[in-house]
DNA sequence: AACCATTTTTTAAATCATCATTCAATTTTT
DNA sequence: AAAAATTGAATGATGATTTAAAAAATGGTT
């Protein structure tokens, strides 16, 4: 039973060290003796968890990724109209377990990044077809063929700096504002 | 005449190469040496004309907040009608002069460091409220006041987050058709 | 044109500091 | 007793910035 429970409570809490550490001091900046400090371990701990620094990073974004995952699966499962679930996929994004500046903040950090490391870019591909993928799917059914493709960069281009936008704040963020301003672009852009 | 002549030449060299340095290696990863590469030069002359890499890296922010600045004034004195304005601000951000993978990918490093560079976060701010404030002036004549706000944040933020996207792109990007599409959205934002 | 004095520009090398990672030894858990 | 977890202290690199000295441009004077 025990086997396992230490490995992965470690494993999370220095996941939840490194989003806190990042978000302090930057992605680029923040050192492996932060991240442990914050931890409340030592640097070589994390080596002998994570191999290295980068998957470190690897981790902790598959974390947040399986955040939004869950949010996202969640939402889906309670949906019953095309409309629903559209929103549904918005409020995931905006939903109370990721919309805070330390989670956003990250997230930006994570995405400025991607480009230069494979690991990162491979699963930030992955996140991004699958949410187009579901908005599309959704958007078929409510607005004419045409149109579908706008409607579809238009929202997620929206979410996406959204984000961009809450990682600058320097007040905390209030999710449900946030989704409810989601919804009324939704009006917006969907015909009514 | 001469005098100040090579002290600006040297500024736009440096900062030419910094934009390529960066897009080729990442904001947090590249050195001084590589950029004095690029540019033909020694990492020491970097720091006699900007004393110190963060100085660079605002005077490189700075030249492209420059070219943001032009590209909207030129498009914006040719427009007459409130709709003829907000399409030129957006196109100035998908000009041709900017809407390049080089550029969306530097503005996106800046943009994650910025929370961690006063001086960067400054000049972002500065920026962000110009546009805003545009946005806001020729919306105020085109859509009815209480949706003014909703339809400001879903332009702007799709815009954030095309850039987002450019960034990440692997293949040359297609300003005309970013131009296009960004019509497209106003067309299905603002009421026909 | 040629000459010198002054200022500006350039860079190689030295300095100084930082950090990821590894290792060897210890502690804790099973 | 064996395995797993932990860490302090090396190790080995890297890289921004400073310094001191050299090279190039400039301007005034013949």
């Amino acid at each position: 039973m025990g086997r396992k429970r230490i490995r992965d409570i470690r494993h999370e809490e220095f996941v939840e060290a490194t989003i806190t550490a990042v978000h302090e001091r930057g992605y680029g900046v923040v050192t492996m003796a932060e991240i442990a400090r914050e931890a409340g371990s030592s640097a070589a701990s994390i080596n002998y968890y994570f191999g290295s620094k980068e998957g470190l990073m690897e981790a902790t974004m598959r974390h947040l990724l399986r955040l939004l995952r869950t949010a996202m699966i969640e939402g889906y499962s309670q949906a019953s109209t095309p409309r629903d679930r559209l929103l549904a996929v918005m409020d995931a994004n905006f939903s109370d377990s990721l919309y805070s500046v330390e989670k956003c903040s990250i997230w930006m950090q994570f995405w400025a990044n991607a480009p230069y490391s494979p690991r990162l870019s491979r699963l930030h591909r992955i996140n991004r077809s699958r949410v187009r993928s579901h908005f599309t799917a959704e958007l078929r059914r409510l607005v004419p063929q045409p149109q579908v493709e706008t409607a579809r960069t238009a929202l997620q281009s929206y979410m996406d700096g959204v984000w961009l936008q809450a990682a600058q704040s320097d007040a905390p963020l209030d999710p449900a504002a946030a989704r409810e301003a989601a919804h009324q672009v939704v009006d917006l852009v969907l015909p009514r």
